[in-house]
DNA sequence: CCGCCCATCCACCGATCGGTGGACCCGGGC
DNA sequence: GCCCGGGTCCACCGATCGGTGGATGGGCGG
Protein backbone atom coordinates (compact mmCIF):
# COMPACT_ATOMS: atom_id res chain seq x y z
CA UNK A 1 0.00 0.00 0.00
CA UNK A 2 1.28 3.39 -1.43
CA UNK A 3 0.81 6.24 0.80
CA UNK A 4 1.27 10.18 0.70
CA UNK A 5 1.13 12.52 3.74
CA UNK A 6 0.05 15.79 3.23
CA UNK A 7 0.17 18.51 5.79
CA UNK A 8 1.82 21.90 6.22
CA UNK A 9 3.32 20.86 9.34
CA UNK A 10 6.81 19.42 8.97
CA UNK A 11 6.59 17.94 12.51
CA UNK A 12 3.02 16.42 12.05
CA UNK A 13 4.92 15.39 8.91
CA UNK A 14 7.50 13.09 11.29
CA UNK A 15 5.17 11.84 13.46
CA UNK A 16 2.99 10.77 10.93
CA UNK A 17 6.14 9.14 9.38
CA UNK A 18 6.73 7.78 12.57
CA UNK A 19 3.60 6.27 13.72
CA UNK A 20 2.88 4.82 10.43
CA UNK A 21 6.33 4.04 8.84
CA UNK A 22 6.60 1.25 10.38
CA UNK A 23 3.79 -0.43 9.72
CA UNK A 24 3.84 -3.80 7.92
CA UNK A 25 2.54 -3.27 3.76
CA UNK A 26 2.60 0.02 4.15
CA UNK A 27 5.03 2.47 2.13
CA UNK A 28 5.11 6.49 2.46
CA UNK A 29 5.73 7.80 -1.24
CA UNK A 30 6.17 11.19 -0.17
CA UNK A 31 5.24 13.98 1.52
CA UNK A 32 3.33 17.17 0.95
CA UNK A 33 3.49 20.52 2.45
CA UNK A 34 -0.55 22.21 0.82
CA UNK A 35 -2.39 20.89 -1.73
CA UNK A 36 -0.93 22.03 -4.67
CA UNK A 37 2.41 19.70 -3.87
CA UNK A 38 -0.33 17.06 -3.42
CA UNK A 39 -1.81 16.84 -6.27
CA UNK A 40 1.41 16.76 -8.46
CA UNK A 41 2.64 14.60 -6.18
CA UNK A 42 -0.32 12.12 -6.22
CA UNK A 43 -0.04 12.39 -9.96
CA UNK A 44 3.51 11.28 -10.04
CA UNK A 45 3.81 8.82 -7.41
CA UNK A 46 0.44 7.10 -7.60
CA UNK A 47 -0.16 6.41 -4.08
CA UNK A 48 -2.95 4.13 -3.05
CA UNK A 49 -4.07 6.41 0.03
CA UNK A 50 -3.31 10.00 0.59
CA UNK A 51 -3.25 11.20 4.13
CA UNK A 52 -4.40 14.66 3.67
CA UNK A 53 -4.65 17.68 6.07
CA UNK A 54 -7.28 20.67 5.22
CA UNK A 55 -6.80 23.71 6.35
CA UNK A 56 -3.04 24.94 4.67
CA UNK A 57 -1.89 28.01 3.35
CA UNK A 58 -2.06 28.05 -0.57
CA UNK A 59 -4.38 25.16 -1.57
CA UNK A 60 -6.13 23.93 1.07
CA UNK A 61 -6.87 20.21 1.33
CA UNK A 62 -10.18 20.69 0.14
CA UNK A 63 -9.53 21.80 -3.17
CA UNK A 64 -6.91 19.26 -3.55
CA UNK A 65 -9.59 16.66 -2.70
CA UNK A 66 -11.62 17.97 -5.36
CA UNK A 67 -8.94 17.88 -7.58
CA UNK A 68 -7.78 14.29 -7.06
CA UNK A 69 -11.40 12.96 -6.45
CA UNK A 70 -12.13 10.19 -9.27
CA UNK A 71 -8.83 9.56 -10.11
CA UNK A 72 -6.91 7.07 -8.44
CA UNK A 73 -6.10 7.99 -4.75
CA UNK A 74 -8.86 7.21 -1.87
CA UNK A 75 -8.22 10.60 0.40
CA UNK A 76 -8.74 9.99 4.12
CA UNK A 77 -8.53 13.62 5.87
CA UNK A 78 -6.69 13.98 9.27
CA UNK A 79 -7.40 17.39 10.88
CA UNK A 80 -8.10 18.99 14.10
CA UNK A 81 -11.73 20.53 13.49
CA UNK A 82 -14.96 18.40 13.47
CA UNK A 83 -16.53 20.99 11.60
CA UNK A 84 -15.38 20.65 7.94
CA UNK A 85 -17.21 16.70 7.80
CA UNK A 86 -19.66 17.89 5.00
CA UNK A 87 -17.53 19.82 2.65
CA UNK A 88 -15.34 17.27 2.96
CA UNK A 89 -17.16 14.05 1.82
CA UNK A 90 -18.77 16.23 -0.87
CA UNK A 91 -15.77 17.16 -2.11
CA UNK A 92 -14.58 13.72 -2.34
CA UNK A 93 -13.08 12.40 0.89
CA UNK A 94 -13.06 8.73 1.56
CA UNK A 95 -12.92 9.24 5.59
CA UNK A 96 -12.67 11.51 7.99
CA UNK A 97 -10.12 11.40 11.32
CA UNK A 98 -9.15 13.77 13.90
CA UNK A 99 -5.74 14.58 14.89
CA UNK A 100 -6.00 13.55 18.25
CA UNK A 101 -6.67 9.94 17.44
CA UNK A 102 -3.77 7.80 18.73
CA UNK A 103 -2.06 6.09 16.43
CA UNK A 104 -2.79 2.88 16.66
CA UNK A 105 -6.08 3.65 15.62
CA UNK A 106 -5.04 6.04 12.52
CA UNK A 107 -2.92 2.47 11.04
CA UNK A 108 -6.19 1.21 11.62
CA UNK A 109 -7.91 3.65 10.05
CA UNK A 110 -5.56 3.82 7.04
CA UNK A 111 -5.83 0.19 6.24
CA UNK A 112 -9.25 0.30 6.50
CA UNK A 113 -9.59 3.52 3.94
CA UNK A 114 -7.32 1.08 1.69
CA UNK A 115 -9.87 -1.45 1.58
CA UNK A 116 -12.83 0.90 0.53
CA UNK A 117 -14.13 1.60 3.90
CA UNK A 118 -15.57 4.44 5.09
CA UNK A 119 -13.73 5.68 7.89
CA UNK A 120 -15.46 8.51 10.95
CA UNK A 121 -13.91 9.76 13.67
CA UNK A 122 -16.94 9.28 16.14
CA UNK A 123 -17.17 12.58 17.00
CA UNK A 124 -18.40 13.55 13.52
CA UNK A 125 -20.28 10.64 12.91
CA UNK A 126 -22.92 12.48 14.87
CA UNK A 127 -22.72 15.47 12.90
CA UNK A 128 -23.14 13.54 10.13
CA UNK A 129 -26.47 12.17 11.31
CA UNK A 130 -28.03 15.26 11.95
CA UNK A 131 -27.42 16.49 8.83
CA UNK A 132 -29.09 13.43 7.30
CA UNK A 133 -31.50 13.26 9.66
CA UNK A 134 -33.15 17.34 9.47
CA UNK A 135 -33.19 17.95 5.49
CA UNK A 136 -31.95 21.45 6.39
CA UNK A 137 -34.50 23.93 6.17
CA UNK A 138 -31.32 26.51 5.85
CA UNK A 139 -32.65 29.75 4.96
CA UNK A 140 -32.66 32.35 7.91
CA UNK A 141 -35.71 34.11 9.34
CA UNK A 142 -36.12 37.45 9.14
CA UNK A 143 -35.45 37.47 12.88
CA UNK A 144 -32.43 35.49 12.82
CA UNK A 145 -30.88 37.68 10.03
CA UNK A 146 -31.79 40.79 11.97
CA UNK A 147 -30.33 39.23 15.04
CA UNK A 148 -27.24 38.05 13.21
CA UNK A 149 -26.95 41.69 11.59
CA UNK A 150 -26.45 43.29 14.72
CA UNK A 151 -24.20 40.70 16.45
CA UNK A 152 -21.88 40.95 13.39
CA UNK A 153 -22.00 44.97 14.18
CA UNK A 154 -20.38 44.22 17.45
CA UNK A 155 -23.84 43.80 19.59
CA UNK A 156 -23.85 41.43 22.69
CA UNK A 157 -27.07 39.63 23.01
CA UNK A 158 -27.84 42.19 25.53
CA UNK A 159 -27.64 44.76 23.44
CA UNK A 160 -29.02 42.85 20.56
CA UNK A 161 -32.04 42.22 22.79
CA UNK A 162 -32.56 46.05 23.55
CA UNK A 163 -32.29 47.24 20.16
CA UNK A 164 -34.90 44.81 19.36
CA UNK A 165 -37.08 45.18 21.85
CA UNK A 166 -37.30 41.15 23.04
CA UNK A 167 -35.51 39.20 25.57
CA UNK A 168 -32.45 37.96 25.86
CA UNK A 169 -33.38 34.74 25.96
CA UNK A 170 -35.53 35.26 22.57
CA UNK A 171 -32.47 36.72 21.26
CA UNK A 172 -30.03 33.35 22.22
CA UNK A 173 -32.89 31.27 21.08
CA UNK A 174 -32.69 33.34 17.14
CA UNK A 175 -29.24 32.71 17.70
CA UNK A 176 -29.26 28.80 18.18
CA UNK A 177 -31.55 28.66 15.31
CA UNK A 178 -29.23 30.80 12.78
CA UNK A 179 -26.33 28.58 14.08
CA UNK A 180 -27.84 25.65 12.89
CA UNK A 181 -29.34 26.83 9.59
CA UNK A 182 -25.51 28.07 8.92
CA UNK A 183 -24.18 24.74 10.43
CA UNK A 184 -21.79 26.40 12.49
CA UNK A 185 -21.56 26.79 16.78
CA UNK A 186 -20.62 29.94 17.60
CA UNK A 187 -21.48 33.39 16.60
CA UNK A 188 -18.10 34.25 14.70
CA UNK A 189 -18.11 31.84 12.35
CA UNK A 190 -21.92 32.20 11.80
CA UNK A 191 -20.70 35.40 10.71
CA UNK A 192 -18.14 34.45 8.44
CA UNK A 193 -20.64 32.13 7.02
CA UNK A 194 -23.41 35.14 6.21
CA UNK A 195 -20.77 36.79 5.04
CA UNK A 196 -20.09 33.69 2.63
CA UNK A 197 -23.42 33.54 1.47
CA UNK A 198 -24.40 36.94 1.07
CA UNK A 199 -25.95 37.51 3.61
CA UNK A 200 -24.39 40.16 5.17
CA UNK A 201 -23.51 42.61 2.77
CA UNK A 202 -20.65 40.03 1.19
CA UNK B 1 -35.39 75.74 18.99
CA UNK B 2 -37.34 72.93 15.53
CA UNK B 3 -37.00 68.73 16.40
CA UNK B 4 -36.87 66.23 14.13
CA UNK B 5 -37.11 62.38 15.74
CA UNK B 6 -35.57 59.76 14.15
CA UNK B 7 -35.91 56.34 14.70
CA UNK B 8 -37.48 53.02 13.25
CA UNK B 9 -39.34 52.11 16.59
CA UNK B 10 -42.76 54.07 17.08
CA UNK B 11 -42.37 53.41 20.81
CA UNK B 12 -38.99 55.21 21.15
CA UNK B 13 -40.38 58.24 19.24
CA UNK B 14 -43.76 58.26 21.50
CA UNK B 15 -41.24 58.15 24.58
CA UNK B 16 -38.89 61.35 22.98
CA UNK B 17 -42.20 62.79 22.21
CA UNK B 18 -43.65 62.41 25.65
CA UNK B 19 -39.92 63.05 27.18
CA UNK B 20 -38.96 66.36 24.83
CA UNK B 21 -42.55 67.70 23.45
CA UNK B 22 -43.16 69.59 27.01
CA UNK B 23 -40.02 71.14 27.41
CA UNK B 24 -40.30 75.04 26.82
CA UNK B 25 -38.77 76.41 23.47
CA UNK B 26 -38.66 73.18 21.93
CA UNK B 27 -41.10 72.20 19.27
CA UNK B 28 -41.34 68.80 17.86
CA UNK B 29 -41.86 69.36 14.29
CA UNK B 30 -41.80 65.88 13.14
CA UNK B 31 -40.82 62.53 13.09
CA UNK B 32 -39.03 60.01 10.57
CA UNK B 33 -38.90 55.89 10.48
CA UNK B 34 -36.02 55.44 8.46
CA UNK B 35 -32.98 57.53 7.04
CA UNK B 36 -34.55 58.38 3.74
CA UNK B 37 -37.78 59.53 5.05
CA UNK B 38 -35.35 62.14 7.62
CA UNK B 39 -33.60 63.14 4.99
CA UNK B 40 -36.72 64.14 3.25
CA UNK B 41 -38.51 65.47 6.11
CA UNK B 42 -35.41 67.12 6.90
CA UNK B 43 -35.24 69.46 3.42
CA UNK B 44 -39.35 70.02 4.19
CA UNK B 45 -39.15 71.06 7.48
CA UNK B 46 -35.85 72.74 8.19
CA UNK B 47 -35.82 71.27 11.94
CA UNK B 48 -32.48 73.01 13.90
CA UNK B 49 -31.51 69.91 15.81
CA UNK B 50 -32.12 66.30 14.13
CA UNK B 51 -32.41 63.53 16.91
CA UNK B 52 -30.98 60.23 15.07
CA UNK B 53 -31.00 56.39 15.75
CA UNK B 54 -28.49 54.57 13.83
CA UNK B 55 -29.27 51.55 13.23
CA UNK B 56 -32.38 51.16 11.08
CA UNK B 57 -33.91 49.47 8.66
CA UNK B 58 -33.43 50.76 4.80
CA UNK B 59 -31.44 53.55 4.43
CA UNK B 60 -29.67 53.97 8.26
CA UNK B 61 -28.77 56.90 10.18
CA UNK B 62 -25.15 57.33 8.88
CA UNK B 63 -26.31 57.80 5.58
CA UNK B 64 -28.97 59.84 6.44
CA UNK B 65 -25.89 62.00 8.67
CA UNK B 66 -24.19 61.91 5.54
CA UNK B 67 -26.90 63.61 3.11
CA UNK B 68 -27.50 66.13 6.13
CA UNK B 69 -24.01 67.29 6.36
CA UNK B 70 -23.38 70.49 5.90
CA UNK B 71 -27.15 71.87 5.19
CA UNK B 72 -29.09 73.02 7.64
CA UNK B 73 -30.13 70.80 10.68
CA UNK B 74 -27.17 69.35 13.82
CA UNK B 75 -27.87 65.84 14.08
CA UNK B 76 -27.56 64.15 17.39
CA UNK B 77 -27.23 60.39 17.63
CA UNK B 78 -29.46 58.50 19.86
CA UNK B 79 -28.44 54.85 20.18
CA UNK B 80 -28.14 51.71 22.05
CA UNK B 81 -24.51 51.31 20.67
CA UNK B 82 -21.21 52.77 22.26
CA UNK B 83 -19.66 51.38 19.30
CA UNK B 84 -20.44 53.67 16.05
CA UNK B 85 -19.27 57.06 17.61
CA UNK B 86 -16.10 57.39 14.70
CA UNK B 87 -18.12 56.69 11.90
CA UNK B 88 -21.05 58.98 13.24
CA UNK B 89 -18.55 61.77 13.80
CA UNK B 90 -16.22 61.18 10.31
CA UNK B 91 -20.42 61.35 8.92
CA UNK B 92 -20.80 64.89 9.99
CA UNK B 93 -22.95 64.11 13.79
CA UNK B 94 -22.65 66.87 16.11
CA UNK B 95 -23.25 64.93 19.02
CA UNK B 96 -23.84 61.42 20.36
CA UNK B 97 -25.75 60.32 22.97
CA UNK B 98 -26.73 56.68 24.88
CA UNK B 99 -30.57 55.60 24.88
CA UNK B 100 -29.71 54.86 28.60
CA UNK B 101 -29.53 58.48 29.21
CA UNK B 102 -31.85 60.12 31.40
CA UNK B 103 -34.84 62.20 29.80
CA UNK B 104 -33.47 65.52 31.39
CA UNK B 105 -30.16 64.59 30.08
CA UNK B 106 -31.61 64.36 26.94
CA UNK B 107 -33.24 67.65 26.99
CA UNK B 108 -29.91 69.00 28.01
CA UNK B 109 -28.24 67.50 25.20
CA UNK B 110 -30.88 68.63 22.97
CA UNK B 111 -30.05 72.46 23.70
CA UNK B 112 -26.33 72.04 23.95
CA UNK B 113 -26.16 70.54 20.64
CA UNK B 114 -28.75 73.55 19.41
CA UNK B 115 -26.00 75.97 20.94
CA UNK B 116 -23.47 74.49 19.00
CA UNK B 117 -21.62 72.40 21.35
CA UNK B 118 -20.60 68.61 21.08
CA UNK B 119 -22.43 66.32 23.92
CA UNK B 120 -20.79 63.40 23.92
CA UNK B 121 -21.60 60.45 26.36
CA UNK B 122 -19.35 59.87 28.79
CA UNK B 123 -18.94 56.33 28.08
CA UNK B 124 -18.21 57.08 24.58
CA UNK B 125 -15.39 59.93 25.48
CA UNK B 126 -13.09 57.89 26.64
CA UNK B 127 -13.17 55.52 23.41
CA UNK B 128 -12.64 58.65 21.48
CA UNK B 129 -9.90 59.66 23.09
CA UNK B 130 -8.09 56.10 22.58
CA UNK B 131 -8.84 57.26 19.21
CA UNK B 132 -6.73 60.11 19.12
CA UNK B 133 -3.98 58.94 21.89
CA UNK B 134 -3.45 55.64 19.62
CA UNK B 135 -2.50 56.99 15.91
CA UNK B 136 -3.65 53.16 14.87
CA UNK B 137 -1.33 51.10 13.42
CA UNK B 138 -4.28 49.51 12.12
CA UNK B 139 -2.90 46.82 9.73
CA UNK B 140 -2.60 43.30 11.09
CA UNK B 141 0.15 40.95 11.34
CA UNK B 142 0.51 37.59 9.76
CA UNK B 143 -0.18 36.19 12.88
CA UNK B 144 -2.85 38.00 13.73
CA UNK B 145 -4.69 37.52 10.24
CA UNK B 146 -4.01 33.59 11.03
CA UNK B 147 -5.88 33.64 14.04
CA UNK B 148 -8.64 35.33 12.74
CA UNK B 149 -9.01 33.19 9.57
CA UNK B 150 -9.36 30.40 11.84
CA UNK B 151 -11.81 31.62 14.29
CA UNK B 152 -13.97 33.04 11.41
CA UNK B 153 -14.22 29.04 10.65
CA UNK B 154 -15.51 28.33 13.71
CA UNK B 155 -12.36 27.79 15.97
CA UNK B 156 -12.29 27.95 19.62
CA UNK B 157 -8.80 29.50 20.76
CA UNK B 158 -8.54 26.01 21.99
CA UNK B 159 -8.82 24.46 18.50
CA UNK B 160 -6.62 27.75 16.96
CA UNK B 161 -3.52 27.41 19.43
CA UNK B 162 -3.75 23.34 18.18
CA UNK B 163 -3.89 24.48 14.73
CA UNK B 164 -1.03 26.97 14.90
CA UNK B 165 1.09 25.01 17.69
CA UNK B 166 0.96 27.86 20.35
CA UNK B 167 -0.75 28.02 23.41
CA UNK B 168 -4.02 29.41 23.91
CA UNK B 169 -2.27 32.44 25.90
CA UNK B 170 -1.01 33.74 22.75
CA UNK B 171 -4.07 33.18 20.48
CA UNK B 172 -5.56 35.37 22.88
CA UNK B 173 -3.16 38.16 22.59
CA UNK B 174 -3.39 37.48 18.95
CA UNK B 175 -7.20 38.04 19.16
CA UNK B 176 -6.46 41.30 22.07
CA UNK B 177 -4.73 42.84 18.99
CA UNK B 178 -6.34 42.00 16.28
CA UNK B 179 -9.68 44.07 18.32
CA UNK B 180 -7.96 46.99 19.15
CA UNK B 181 -6.55 47.43 14.96
CA UNK B 182 -10.17 46.58 13.95
CA UNK B 183 -12.16 48.49 16.54
CA UNK B 184 -14.06 46.17 17.89
CA UNK B 185 -14.19 43.96 21.08
CA UNK B 186 -15.65 40.50 20.20
CA UNK B 187 -14.39 38.07 18.01
CA UNK B 188 -18.14 38.19 16.12
CA UNK B 189 -17.38 41.71 14.98
CA UNK B 190 -13.89 41.21 14.20
CA UNK B 191 -14.90 38.47 11.15
CA UNK B 192 -17.56 41.05 10.55
CA UNK B 193 -15.27 43.65 9.93
CA UNK B 194 -12.44 41.69 8.47
CA UNK B 195 -15.04 40.58 5.83
CA UNK B 196 -15.81 44.52 4.83
CA UNK B 197 -11.84 45.26 5.26
CA UNK B 198 -11.58 42.35 2.40
CA UNK B 199 -9.24 40.59 4.62
CA UNK B 200 -11.21 37.72 4.70
CA UNK B 201 -12.19 36.66 1.18
CA UNK B 202 -14.66 39.21 1.36
C1' DC C 1 -58.08 20.39 12.25
C1' DC C 2 -53.48 19.23 12.82
C1' DG C 3 -48.75 20.16 11.96
C1' DC C 4 -45.04 23.10 11.31
C1' DC C 5 -42.55 27.19 11.51
C1' DC C 6 -41.89 31.49 13.52
C1' DA C 7 -41.42 34.33 17.46
C1' DT C 8 -41.38 34.94 22.14
C1' DC C 9 -39.92 33.71 26.92
C1' DC C 10 -37.85 30.98 31.16
C1' DA C 11 -34.03 28.64 34.19
C1' DC C 12 -29.96 26.50 34.59
C1' DC C 13 -25.18 24.87 33.66
C1' DG C 14 -20.52 24.55 32.21
C1' DA C 15 -17.43 26.28 28.87
C1' DT C 16 -15.50 29.93 26.61
C1' DC C 17 -14.22 34.47 26.09
C1' DG C 18 -12.54 39.33 27.02
C1' DG C 19 -9.45 41.96 29.75
C1' DT C 20 -5.65 42.95 32.82
C1' DG C 21 -1.07 43.14 33.80
C1' DG C 22 2.49 41.38 33.36
C1' DA C 23 6.93 38.45 31.28
C1' DC C 24 10.64 37.05 27.73
C1' DC C 25 13.07 36.91 23.20
C1' DC C 26 14.06 38.59 18.76
C1' DG C 27 14.96 41.71 14.94
C1' DG C 28 14.96 46.35 12.70
C1' DG C 29 15.44 51.41 12.83
C1' DC C 30 16.98 55.69 14.91
C1' DG D 1 22.70 51.30 22.40
C1' DC D 2 18.00 51.64 22.90
C1' DC D 3 13.37 51.37 21.82
C1' DC D 4 9.54 49.43 19.36
C1' DG D 5 6.79 45.95 17.42
C1' DG D 6 5.90 41.17 16.66
C1' DG D 7 5.45 36.80 18.72
C1' DT D 8 5.33 33.83 22.49
C1' DC D 9 3.72 32.70 27.23
C1' DC D 10 1.45 33.02 32.19
C1' DA D 11 -2.42 33.63 35.90
C1' DC D 12 -6.55 35.33 37.21
C1' DC D 13 -11.28 37.26 37.05
C1' DG D 14 -15.89 38.28 35.82
C1' DA D 15 -18.91 38.38 32.00
C1' DT D 16 -20.77 36.29 28.18
C1' DC D 17 -22.04 32.59 25.49
C1' DG D 18 -23.66 27.90 23.94
C1' DG D 19 -26.77 24.32 24.94
C1' DT D 20 -30.59 21.94 27.12
C1' DG D 21 -35.20 21.35 27.73
C1' DG D 22 -38.74 23.14 28.04
C1' DA D 23 -43.40 26.61 27.38
C1' DT D 24 -46.82 29.74 24.85
C1' DG D 25 -49.21 31.76 20.95
C1' DG D 26 -49.95 33.05 16.10
C1' DG D 27 -50.20 31.92 11.30
C1' DC D 28 -50.18 29.17 7.23
C1' DG D 29 -50.91 25.06 4.46
C1' DG D 30 -52.20 20.30 3.86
Amino acid sequence: MRLLIVDDHPIVRDGLRAALGAEPGMEIVGEAADGAQAVRLAAELRPDVVLMDLRMPGMDGLAAIRELSGSGPRVLVLTTFDTDVLPALEAGAAGYLLKDARPEELARAVRATYEGETVLAPAVAGRLADHVRRPRRSELSRRELEVLRLVAGGATNRQAAAELFISEASVKTHLLHAYAKLDVRDRAAAVAEAFRRGLLGG
